[in-house]
DNA sequence: TAGACAGGAA
DNA sequence: TGAAATCCTGTCTA
């Protein structure tokens, strides 16, 4: 039962916010105030004041005290629960030019069609975000089936999970299901829950991807892992310019602009085809202008995929009243111990800043002081030797800046990736790292959103974005996918400690941020100094390594 | 007509 | 808070 978030986690405590939109998602998905104030009651040192008990309750019964339905005539109906609430509405301002004018209809307020979305939203700002239950145009047939038995003879089906995360969206069948987002961790098979609901809904679709690499993935899964023929799949982007019965396209295409007062010149793209459904992956990567388009096609049905639902620009209400409320979510452990992802543990290295950066340090304003002990050069030490315990292990090495990563690259002499590394190179050292001729990578902020980067067992995070907690998690979930040895996952953070007595860095600051989310999904960060940690490396390592060479000559 | 590259956008 | 990456388009070259 998911109902709060996760606000801080200081040690050994944590402590949980309790929002409108975290209590409509609770309530959207079939929570019972009852068993969230039980829950409350229950943990609490004290009763829970009446006061609370009554604004939880009514915040989660607030979704669904207003619903939009279809009228049968193509119209859109407000309707609440009481007369009052439906006077306040039918009186308010915010409301006025998203109404039509004429009282017309005794059940409720008459809805402007072209509105709804706009509507949606400012109800969730006034605090009533409505059910929607108005339905959806049809959209043009498109029969589609899963292969559920490959040719290899490989079982191919949904997984439970998944195929829970599609009946929980489809719910209520054609009339009514059809608008809402599915978290799943990377590695959980988002693609595959998409798949799944293209085929329960059976009309054509339009998919919505942040890049180039992630749109010929959906399209390789979907020629394989459905009956969909090559003949149905068109790609829409910068190269080719196809529009067929499922069409896959970028954000940056629906967004472009030749200048900043220019049209959306691919926006068209959505009204082009009668699309019966529109796939957002990524959903919590929207850009801010999608949001728009997605308010005029309200009767479409949407399906928003992610891994994580936090958006550091807090468009979170935009998302929920938009796209739809969250229908399905899994704790990321839950699926550990089914074996679909992988065991991770979490570490957190404590790094001293170095000496001759003290002062800098001091002097520098707030960013400075963050750039400074991200970069810390002290860090170079701690990574060599997290790189030599590791060194049977796929490592990737993960951060933030440049020059910083050239610097380790050239004292590991490993490879590295970044923006500006041609994409044949990329695939090369991909490959190389796959096939583990390269057991070492260091990569920039690509690494973030490459979809094609392979799967390691260890990353080592040596800087990262102010506080963000979906990179983390994004990063985090390179080293998720299941081992076929059933290895563990380490995933170290290195952080600057704080130079004063008793007081944090700047790093340390934005790191119990990033770390925020994955001690909500239940990995707690374990925390190690860095000099303990050399200090064990020298002292272990050695031995071993002279075995691994007495083994190397025995056979 | 493909590929390389610069420039703008968010 | 700021740096980095990406994508799209248009132009130039061979």
């Amino acid at each position: 039962m998911l109902f709060a978030e996760l606000e801080k986690s200081p040690e050994h405590i944590h402590m949980y916010r309790i929002t409108p939109l975290s209590l409509w998602n609770a309530g959207a998905s079939g929570a019972d105030p009852e068993e969230i104030l039980a829950f409350l009651d229950d943990v609490s040192k004290y009763p829970v004041p009446p006061n609370i008990s009554k604004e939880i309750e009514d915040a989660v019964n607030s979704y669904g005290r207003l619903e939009l339905i279809s009228d049968g005539e193509g119209g859109i109906i407000l309707i609440a629960d009481e007369e009052d609430l439906l006077e306040r509405l039918g009186d308010s301002k915010h409301l006025e030019e998203l109404l039509l004018p004429e009282p017309g209809c005794e059940q409720g307020l008459r809805v402007r069609p072209e509105c709804r979305g706009q509507l949606k939203l400012a109800l969730a700002k006034l605090g009533y975000p409505p059910r929607d239950l108005a339905g959806y145009h049809e959209g043009e047939d498109l029969p589609v089936e899963l292969r559920t038995a490959l040719g290899d003879g490989g079982e191919f089906g949904l997984r439970d999970y998944q195929r829970d995360a599609v009946e929980a969206f489809y719910a209520g069948g054609a009339a009514h299901g059809g608008s809402g987002v599915v978290v799943l961790p990377c590695g959980a098979g988002k693609t595959i829950v998409g798949m799944g609901a293209l085929a329960a809904v059976g009309k054509e679709t339009l998919i919505l991807t942040t890049n180039i690499t992630a749109l010929r993935q959906w399209r390789r899964e979907l020629l394989e892992k459905t009956t969909l023929t090559e003949e149905q799949v068109g790609e829409y982007s910068g190269e080719v310019k196809e529009i067929r019965q499922v069409t896959l396209s970028t954000y940056q295409m629906l967004t472009y602009r030749k200048s900043k007062v220019d049209d959306f010149e691919h926006f068209k793209l959505f009204f082009e085809h009668q699309w019966g459904l529109i796939i957002y992956d990524e959903v919590h990567l929207l850009p801010a202008p999608v949001f728009r388009f997605t308010a005029e096609i309200q009767a479409t049905r949407r399906l928003g995929l992610t891994a994580t639902l936090i958006r550091e620009d807090g468009k979170e209400t935009e998302v929920f009243s938009l796209i739809g409320p969250r229908k399905y979510d899994v704790p990321w452990r839950s699926l550990e111990s089914g074996g679909w992802i992988a065991d991770a543990e979490c570490v957190e290295v404590r790094v001293e800043l170095d000496p001759e950066l003290k002062e800098d340090y001091q002097l520098a304003g707030r960013r400075g002081k963050f750039r400074i002990a991200s970069e810390n050069p002290s860090k170079l030490e701690v990574i060599k030797s997290l790189v030599r315990r590791h060194r049977r292990d796929h490592v990737l090495v993960l951060g933030q800046y440049l020059d910083q990563l050239e610097a380790v690259a050239a004292r590991l002499d490993a490879p590295l990736i970044t923006g500006k590394t041609p994409q044949q190179t990329r695939d090369e050292l991909y490959e190389g790292f796959r096939n583990g001729e390269i057991l070492t990578l260091v990569v920039s902020k690509v690494g973030n959103f490459a979809v094609d980067l392979p799967d390691a067992n260890v990353a080592i995070q040596i800087s990262g974005t102010f506080g963000s907690r979906q990179e983390e998690a994004q990063r985090l979930g390179r080293i998720l996918r299941p081992k076929q040895d059933a290895g563990r996952a380490i995933f170290y953070s290195l952080v600057t400690r704080g130079s004063g007595i008793a007081t944090s860095s700047r790093e340390q600051e934005f790191a119990e941020k990033r770390q925020l989310f994955l001690t909500e999904q239940g990995y707690p960060y374990r925390i190690i100094e860095a000099e303990e940690l050399v200090e064990e490396v020298d002292k272990v390592e050695p031995e071993r390594e002279k075995e691994e060479v007495k083994e190397v000559q025995c056979s």
